[in-house]
DNA sequence: AGAATGACGCTGA
DNA sequence: TTCAGCGCCATTC
């Protein structure tokens, strides 16, 4: 479809993440004009196949902790690797200072219109 | 079709 | 601060 699937909607907003940042999932979905699907956006990143080109590791919850689970089958540890790669404190509990690091895009409104 | 299941988020105890 | 409960809604059973 023209305007993209969900999906394609999500990888597009976190692929503009610098690196070093974070935007939780529930500022993603209203980023794409899906307020409240917050959880949709993490289906959207579990359906990627990894390794990805999508930083989806810079997505965490509100609580400023990594979301983990069992069905990430250890991605979510990855992501806590990957985020210490890039220079963001994650204790052994998964949380970080989010507030420090939160993605704060300049013009929200550009990142759903089509280039 | 109906119920269960989350990579969520907010509120109140 | 941590935790339970509830609302949320696409996906999966």
């Amino acid at each position: 479809m023209a305007l993209g699937s969900f999906d394609q909607r999500v990888w597009r907003v976190v692929e503009r993440i610098p690196p070093g940042q974070l935007a939780t999932y529930g500022q993603i979905a209203e980023l794409i004009g899906a307020y409240g699907c917050a959880r949709q956006v993490g289906w959207a990143l579990r359906r990627l196949s990894l390794p990805s080109p999508v930083p989806w590791h810079r997505v965490v919850n509100a609580q400023g902790r990594i979301a983990m689970s069992l069905s990430r089958e250890g991605s979510d540890w990855i992501q806590r690797e990957l985020l210490i790669a890039e220079g963001i404190p994650v204790d052994a509990a998964g949380r970080l200072p989010l507030a420090r690091y939160r993605w704060q895009p300049a013009a929200p409104w550009a990142l759903v219109v089509e280039h």
